[in-house]
Parts: C-alpha cells; sequence; structure tokens
DNA sequence: AAATATTTTTAGATTAGTCTAAAAATACTT
DNA sequence: AAGTATTTTTAGACTAATCTAAAAATATTT
C-alpha cells in the first residue's frame, strides 16, 4: 500500500517543521517532544517511514524527509494553510481558533478538494497568519523576515522574532502584549525622534522608540 | 472519556441509516453488510457502544440506537449533508462526486464549524441529493416522496424510486438515462394528451406520457 | 418436533500505534 | 582518556479494531 495513515502525516509534518529551521538532521527526542510522545515510539514510527521511504534515517544519526517525503509534508501544509484562509476569510473565525480545526482538515486526502478550494479562495499566497501557502506543485514563495524599520507605513506584520533576547527586552515586550505572532500595523513614523506608531492585533495604538523596533522582526501579511 | 471514535461513528450511522426504512431491531449481519466488515466485528463494536449507552442491545435480538446515539448520527447525517452542499454550491462538484469526500469531512468534530458553515449556506433546508439537512438542534422536515404527477410545473424533483419495476420499463428508463438520482424539472404538463415535458440534468428536454409519469417517484428539492 | 440451515456470538490471533524499563550508543566533563 | 550524563534503541506489553474458525442460539423445513 502507498498510503500514509493520519500518525504518519502528523509525524511528517513535525519533522518538516522541524527542519524549516535548520539544516541539521532532526533529533528522535525534538520529534518525542513536538509529537507529544516519547522517544521510544518516534523510533517506532521512523523505521516504519524509513522502509516507506520518506524519511533518511541512520540509527543514533536522526532524520531529514526524502523528497517524497518532503513533497507529501508540503502538501499537508498546504492543505492546513487554505483551510485555515477558507475558515477566517470565509467562516469568519478569528485566526487564533483555526489551528486546531486545520490540524484536522489537513488530513481529507482529496487532491481535487484542495485544488477547487484554493480556487474559490482566489488562490491567495499568504494565510492569515502571514505564513506562505505552498501551490499545487508545492512551490512557495519564502518570504524573509524583517525588522519593524524596514515595514512601510500602513502595512501589516506579524511578529516572529527578537534581535535582543535579554530578560528586559523581553519584559518589555510581555507588557505591552507584544508576544509572538502578534500583528502589528505601522501607522506612522515620526521623523522628529524616529518612533513609530503602530496597532497591536487591529486592537490597541502604541508608540515605540527605534530602538525597540530595530530589535523586532516581523513578516509581512499581503492578503 | 465520553468522546467517540471515527470508526464508532461510522457503526452509528450505518445504525441510524438502517433504522430510516424500518422499526424492527437493526440484524448483526445487516450492520456487517453495510459495512462491508464482518459479523463477529460487529458483535465486538455492538458491545462496545452498548457499553457507552449509545444503543440499546441484547444478545440475539439485534440493536437500537439510543436517543444519545440517535443524536450523534443525526449530528453526522447534518455534517455530512452541509458539507456536500458546500461542495456542490460552492466548489463546483458535481453532486455524484461529493459522497466519498464528505465521508471524510463529517467526522470533524467542531460543533462552531458546522454551524458557521451552515450560516455561510445560508442554512439549507435540503442537500444537493434532495435529502434533509436537520438543524442545529437535530430537527429535520421528512420529506415524503411523491408521484410525478404530484410535482408542480416548475418545480425540481430527484428520482428516488418506481411503481413498475417490470424489465421493460426498467429498459425504458434506462434508455433515457432516467436512472435513481437523476434530477427532474417539469417544465410544462399538455392536458390534451396528459404528457409532461422535463428537463433531465438541467441538460436535455424531454416528453414524457402520463402513464410513465405515474409510475416515477420523486422527491421534491426546494434549494 | 426433529433435522437442517442460518445467524450470532465466542475464542484466539493479528496489526498499528503506543507505553515503560532496560540496554546500547553517543556526548560531555574534568 | 576515563567516567558520567544524556540520547537513542531494543524488548516486551497494552489497547482498539479487525480477522478466521468454531460454538451456540435461533429460524426454517419437512
Amino acid at each position: 500500500m502507498n498510503t500514509t495513515s493520519r500518525t504518519e502525516e502528523n509525524y511528517l509534518k513535525a519533522i518538516f517543521q522541524l527542519c524549516e529551521r535548520s539544516d541539521e538532521p532532526i533529533a528522535t527526542n525534538a520529534i518525542a517532544q513536538a509529537m507529544q510522545t516519547s522517544a521510544a515510539s518516534v523510533t517506532d514510527m521512523i523505521k516504519k517511514l524509513s522502509k516507506k521511504e520518506l524519511v533518511h534515517y541512520q540509527k543514533h544519526k536522526g532524520v531529514r524527509l526524502t523528497d517524497t517525503g518532503n513533497s507529501l509534508a508540503t502538501s499537508l501544509v498546504r492543505k492546513h494553510r487554505l483551510w485555515e484562509t477558507f475558515l477566517v476569510k470565509k467562516l469568519n473565525f478569528s485566526w487564533e481558533e483555526v489551528h486546531e480545526i486545520a490540524e484536522e482538515l489537513e488530513h481529507i486526502p482529496s487532491k481535487k478538494l484542495i485544488n477547487r478550494l484554493d480556487d474559490f479562495l482566489g488562490n491567495p499566497k499568504f494565510d492569515p497568519h502571514g505564513d506562505p501557502i505552498p501551490d499545487a506543485d508545492g512551490n512557495f514563495t519564502f518570504r524573509k523576515q524583517i525588522s519593524l524599520p524596514e515595514l512601510a507605513e500602513g502595512a501589516e506584520g506579524i511578529l516572529v522574532g527578537v534581535q535582543d533576547d535579554t530578560m528586559p527586552f523581553l519584559q518589555y515586550l510581555n507588557k505591552f502584549n507584544l508576544t509572538l505572532g502578534t500583528k502589528i500595523k505601522v501607522i506612522e513614523r515620526f521623523a522628529y525622534d524616529d518612533s513609530t506608531k503602530i496597532i497591536i492585533n487591529d486592537e490597541r495604538e502604541q508608540i515605540l522608540t527605534n530602538k525597540v523596533c530595530l530589535n523586532l522582526f516581523v513578516k509581512t501579511i499581503s492578503i
């Protein structure tokens, strides 16, 4: 049988996501943590995926996705992000609450379904979180993260990282609810003192000094 | 745990559907046939569902759904039919090809999702096959089948049965592609000879004699 | 009502995915 | 480089859902 179970799919996706940040092979323990399961279970599953040639694996050396494994995982990400877009744009869900439902929907197998959904949504390039949606061939625009001062006036972005990761700075951010994933819209830049007026999560206005802005990385959203 | 697995859900739905046509308790074998599995597996599952109080069961006496079992099955039917409607009305699937996909989608658990989908579709009362869609409380209009002459001019129906089931008649119907599930729209009735002009599947016009019409049962569609 | 046929249930095995506990391999520390 | 700590793998067991084959219960026929 050349079919993948829901569980196998979830493992593939977890590995895919762990690959995104590093080119190193992925450790058993890292997968166990991501999947909320034991290292022993992960080893079992890795062997199975390896036999199916979905991952490259040598004992004690971690795993990498094969090309088939990678394209399978990419198609899961495509489905996940298209369904999220559907939930937000058509069913009026807020973009914090869609993840869990999309985790389910992404396992619906029909290729025709997902391509029709893609068309129905107008072939969006990015999902409501600002993450790129792979097209039917698995290609997607990599959107590099930029620092907040590079974000144009009027543009929106998602907070995805910080330069300065010392406690005082992180505490400062927390005070203003500037947590990872927060949506930031640049309202205006003031040349006088280089400060920037933003709106946080479409709700609250806030002024940030240039020093703070330089330490924030965002991904732009263009829906 | 008060949660039902995908497999349990499929059994409940099968039992529900077998209940629809008869008030008798459902036989193990009937379920086995519907589920394409062995009678032994059915007995195992029945015991499990009985322990969960989703079915009433006595050995060798067949099963019935309990109230909870029934409302669970009803909510599956609701989901199935709403997703089918979505696929046909929004994603332009033809209504023969949606069943299989809806079999998957009906297991997505979120109540909020299905209610939003219902609203998005304009709270339809019937699915593309003409079957009634239960509302959020599990109530649905029972639509009795009528013979074709009872269907008003301009109205549409789905062919669901025949009175005369002799070979010559069935062959006659086949020649005109009047198979079960065919969509029939009444264009005009001619008093002169009691014949009826219909459109078959939105495609082909056809004239039927009264004798033929009297032998056809349809369910009306009101979308 | 006895014999036969059918249906349903039990018994015991199988597979996928998981677990814990112990063994083996690798990595770190001094 | 030797000893300790950590990570990974193996071994063996568990659960859900299934299977086949045999036993038990019910239904049908003569």
